[in-house]
DNA sequence: AAATTTGGTTTATAAAATAAACTTGTTTAT
DNA sequence: ATAAACAAGTTTATTTTATAAACCAAATTT
């Protein structure tokens, strides 16, 4: 009846993160920083376990002389993302 | 942008819980376990926070004479979870 | 050239989820 | 009648997460 929310998934930072870069072919760091409101050190713990989980990936290079962290979802970061709001579904609807 | 996302409802556990709630009168706890699947200990820590909260009420009785523990959801829970459903529904479609 | 800002990472702390162990009482089998 | 097994939870302990605080290196501004 319920079934298993990935736990990568269910998390608020990581979620939106994912959202945003489900829409786009990429997002910087910065971008991130400022669309979610999240601080540095948060962000970057999650995107390294959105990284190790092979859900999106991670570019470094240079703007300028400034560093620059570019990330972009991969297939398998779409697909559990799509599942994970199919799941999702069941929960709210449950009550109906 | 992106809403905070109450956290006592961004839980698993406790999203079934109320989701399941929010569509019945009431519900014992060996229903909500079986629905949920939960173990015994982490559905009582849950329908804790839940009740603190104000989010269900929690009726103890006896069914014969077997303990019974029934659960119901309040009018703040269920503003709650619609507040919550209405959040999660910005995360879901940033991407469009 | 000193101070500040940018773009982060690493480490530490607080909070949450989960599981394991325990309790109280009941039913079933011997 | 008593021991074993089960029901319905609760409490405590452990693990995992999330978050924040502190730090760092390089670039920019004053």
């Amino acid at each position: 009846m319920f079934p298993k929310l990935d736990p990568l998934l269910h998390s608020e930072l990581r979620l939106a993160v994912m959202s945003i870069l489900a829409g786009v072919d990429e997002a910087d760091f910065t971008y991130l920083k400022k669309q979610t409101g999240a601080t540095s050190g948060n962000l970057s713990v999650q995107i390294d376990k959105l990284t190790a989980a092979g859900y999106i990936t991670v570019e470094k290079g240079f703007k300028g002389k400034m560093p620059r962290t570019t990330c972009s979802i991969t297939p398998a970061g779409q697909e559990a993302f799509k599942q994970y709001v199919e799941a999702l579904k069941e929960y709210l609807s449950a009550s109906k």
